[in-house]
DNA sequence: TACACAACTGACAATTTTTTTCATTTTTGA
DNA sequence: TCAAAAATGAAAAAAATTGTCAGTTGTGTA
């Protein structure tokens, strides 16, 4: 959890930059991403988890702090097929957010991230002159386990 | 509005295929959705509309009716920074969904509905075995208008 | 034609998710 | 030390969506 100390606080710098505290809430809301990254939790859930280090947090708060994130950059809101909003840490040396691929088989979404669409964006640029910076895109299809699943069972 | 009637009675026909009817609220749902192409408009704003043709539809059957569509990828739903679900008829000779540019400075929303994933989609099968079925790609930055404004205004 | 049945509907209740309000607490800087 | 600003929890409120249910409509079949 070395590096989750280090990340915390590199990010509670952020925050002072925005002029902004990194309350024990604020704290426990970023650690609770780190420590569940790549599992898309909505606030609800997080909420549940993070009331197990900071028992006295509201939910109001959680969502406040998930907004606050967002609004910085930390944190990207993500909105899959059931409405519901779920948050995830941006990666360090990213500036884009990541890929997901969404299995309609089995529902599990799993990330890429590497940056498959510098060549798309440069395309968009001349075509539209929409200057991109920042993208989402999910695909929707069958993932590697599940395909392979399908054809044994034929 | 010649082409409409044909593309309500072809969608007509979808749902019976499909073993359900074009009821009088289902076809002021998707003559509507049809007027307003490319408007992104959620429930509510499609009920409030809807209801001037066929007043006594209520909000249920809407949200009914556009699940209904989704379900049978007659429509799409997309859901852009609000959070809030919004719904596209899907173009009668593209498989896959069109994409978003969202401009974060005049809020406005266009459509892309050249497919520039093909070999993004090539790269993602070989490299994690996952088969794409569909997509949904928004890209987020500034729009031509909005460039051209900024630079005068500097 | 009559009838049975399934699809469909509107009204409204209920649920779920998110935001707002407000009184109180904490932090910070002068 | 003190005043202002920032942040918080609890609860109410708002917004979006779904479920329930009794009644209607349409369809196929005898």
């Amino acid at each position: 959890m070395v590096f989750q100390e280090e990340r915390i606080t590199e990010i509670g710098k952020k925050l002072h930059q925005a002029g902004m505290k990194l309350t024990p809430q604020r704290r426990a809301t970023v650690s609770t991403l780190l420590e569940y990254q790549t599992k898309h939790l909505s606030a609800e859930e997080l909420f549940t988890l993070i009331k197990q280090k900071e028992p006295e947090i509201g939910l109001a708060t959680v969502y406040r702090t998930l907004d606050l994130l967002t609004e910085l950059r930390i944190a990207d809101r993500v909105t899959f097929e059931d409405g519901v909003a779920r948050y995830d840490l941006r990666c360090e040396d990213h500036q884009h957010f990541h890929h997901h691929l969404l299995c309609s088989v089995c529902g599990k979404v799993e990330e890429i991230h590497e940056d498959l669409l510098v060549e798309v964006e440069q395309e968009v640029l001349h075509k539209y002159g929409f200057k991109v910076r920042d993208h989402r895109l999910t695909f929707h299809g069958i993932c590697a386990a599940c395909s392979k699943n399908i054809k044994q069972s034929n």
